[in-house]
DNA sequence: TAGCATATTGAACATGCGTTCAGGTGCTGC
DNA sequence: GCAGCACCTGAACGCATGTTCAATATGCTA
C-alpha cells in the first residue's frame, strides 16, 4: 500500500504507517477525542480510511484494539519522559509530557486514566516511581523539602496531577487553560494555573500555628490506632 | 428491597420513595457501580424491580435519567456540605462529603465528573465558590496563608481533590484508602493519604531557595510574555 | 356504580454495535 | 505460468440497546 514498506508490523521500522498502524493512531485520536464509549470500530475504521472488518482483523477485537493503544501511548510517555529527565530538572509531574508533539496522548490518558486497565496501572506506578527517584534527589540537593512520607507524598502529587488532567475540561472552563494541549508552555494563561500550583507546591496553604496543629493531631491518630482523624468535629452518628 | 428510612429526596414533596424514586436510586448506585457507558435501561429497571419501559415512562429517555440523577446527587452533596460548613472549620475539600452516609454519591460524582454534564459544572463552580469564601475566612482568621490569586488557589485545590476522587482506584492500589468509602473517616489506612496531603499543604514541597528561584522566573516570564496585568502581584508574598 | 387518569407491563421495533466470513487483490517464490 | 500468502473489502449475522405502544392494573373522582 504504502511505499515499499516490508512486512506489516515491525515496530522500530522506518515506516510505521502502515495500515495497522494507522488504525491505531486513529483509534487513539478516536478514544481521546470521542471518549471510549462512544468510539466505535466503524469510526475508527472511516477515520483510518479502512474497513471495519479490517480493524478486528489486526487487533482481534475492540478490547485488543484498547490495549494496543494503551501500551503504545504508555510507551510513547515513557520515552518522552526518559529524555525529559535526561535534559534536566524539571518540577511539575506535567512537565514530563509538555514542550513536545505528545499528540493526541494525554487527552487520551486524561480519558483511560479513570478505567481499569493494566496498561494505565502501571504507567502510573511508573509515573510514581520516577517521581518518588525524582523527589529524592530535589531533597539531595536541597531543592526540596524532606517528606515524613517520601512514597506517599509522590503518589499524591502525581495522582493529584493527573486528576487534573482528567478534569482537564474544568480547568479549560475556569481558568482559561487547557492542560492536554500539545504546547501547554505556549498558552497564554499559563500562569492561571501554574500560578497558584506553584503558590501551594512553594509554602503550602496552611498557616504555621495550624500546621503545627494539624501535625500534632496527625501524629497522635498516627500513634493511637484508634483515634479521631484530624478533621476535627466529627458529628457522632448514633448507631454505627 | 429497602424500605422506611430512605435516603431523602427533594425538597419540597412529602413521600418520593415511589417507583420513580425508585429507578432513581437504583440508577444513581447503577452508574456509581458499572460506570455510566455500562448502565442500560434493562439494568436499571432490574434493579429497581420495574420493567424498561416504566423508566423511559418516568424520565422521557435515558439521557433524561442521567440528567434527573445528576441533579439528585448535586442536590444531596450540596445539603451535605451546608450542614457541614455549619458546623464549623474543617480544611480538606472532602471533609464536605465524608461524616454523612452519602451513599454512592461519590462514586457517582467520580463517574460523572469527567463527562460533560451541565448540572456537574455547576456543582464544580459552587464547591469552588464556596471552597474560595471558606479559604478567605482562613486567611482572615489566620488559619491560612494569604494568596495572589485566591479563585485560583481554589479551583486548583479544589479540581485536584476531585481529581483524586475520579482516580480513587488508583489511590486505593496504591495506599489502600477508599476516597469513595462513605465512611471514610474511620478507614484505617486514613493517614496513608492525608498525611502526605497535609504535609504539602502544611509547608510545601519547595524549599526556602527554589521556591524564590521559581517565583523569580514566573514574574520574569510574566513581563515578557506580556504587559503586567493589573491585579498580579499587587500584594507582595508572605514574608515567611 | 361508571368514568377517567395514572402506573405499569411486556412484547415489539428500529438501530447500531462487534464480529464473522467468503471472496477479491496484488505481491512473492517457484 | 500459477500456487501461496498477506492484506483488505463489504455484506451479512447475531445481539443488545433505547424506545414505542397497545393492553392491563390500580386508584381517584363523582
Amino acid at each position: 500500500m504504502r511505499s515499499g514498506a516490508a512486512t506489516a508490523d515491525d515496530p522500530g521500522s522506518f515506516d510505521d504507517r502502515t495500515a495497522k498502524a494507522r488504525i491505531r493512531d486513529a483509534a487513539i485520536e478516536c478514544f481521546a477525542e470521542e471518549g471510549i464509549a462512544d468510539t466505535t470500530a466503524r469510526k475508527v475504521a472511516a477515520a483510518a480510511g479502512v474497513s471495519p472488518g479490517l480493524v478486528i482483523h489486526h487487533f482481534g477485537s475492540m478490547e485488543g484494539l484498547r490495549i494496543a493503544c494503551d501500551e503504545h501511548v504508555a510507551a510513547a510517555i515513557r520515552r518522552i519522559k526518559e529524555s525529559a529527565m535526561a535534559s534536566g530538572p524539571g518540577l511539575d509531574v506535567f512537565g514530563m509530557m509538555r514542550d513536545t508533539n505528545i499528540g493526541s496522548a494525554a487527552r487520551y490518558l486524561a480519558r483511560v486514566l479513570a478505567e481499569d486497565s493494566h496498561t494505565v496501572e502501571t504507567l502510573v506506578d511508573d509515573l510514581i516511581d520516577d517521581a518518588e527517584r525524582y523527589f529524592e534527589q530535589g531533597v539531595e540537593s536541597g531543592m526540596l523539602l524532606p517528606s515524613n512520607d517520601p512514597r506517599g507524598r509522590a503518589v499524591v502529587l502525581v495522582l493529584w496531577s493527573l486528576g487534573g488532567l482528567v478534569l482537564h475540561d474544568h480547568f479549560k472552563r475556569l481558568l482559561g487553560v487547557d492542560l492536554t494541549d500539545p504546547d501547554l508552555s505556549t498558552s497564554p494563561n499559563l500562569m492561571a494555573y501554574m500560578g497558584p500550583a506553584y503558590e501551594i507546591l512553594g509554602s503550602g496553604i496552611f498557616t504555621e500555628s495550624l500546621a503545627s496543629h494539624l501535625q500534632s493531631a496527625v501524629t497522635e491518630a498516627d500513634e493511637t490506632d484508634r483515634e479521631r482523624p484530624p478533621s476535627a468535629q466529627s458529628k457522632q452518628k448514633g448507631t454505627r
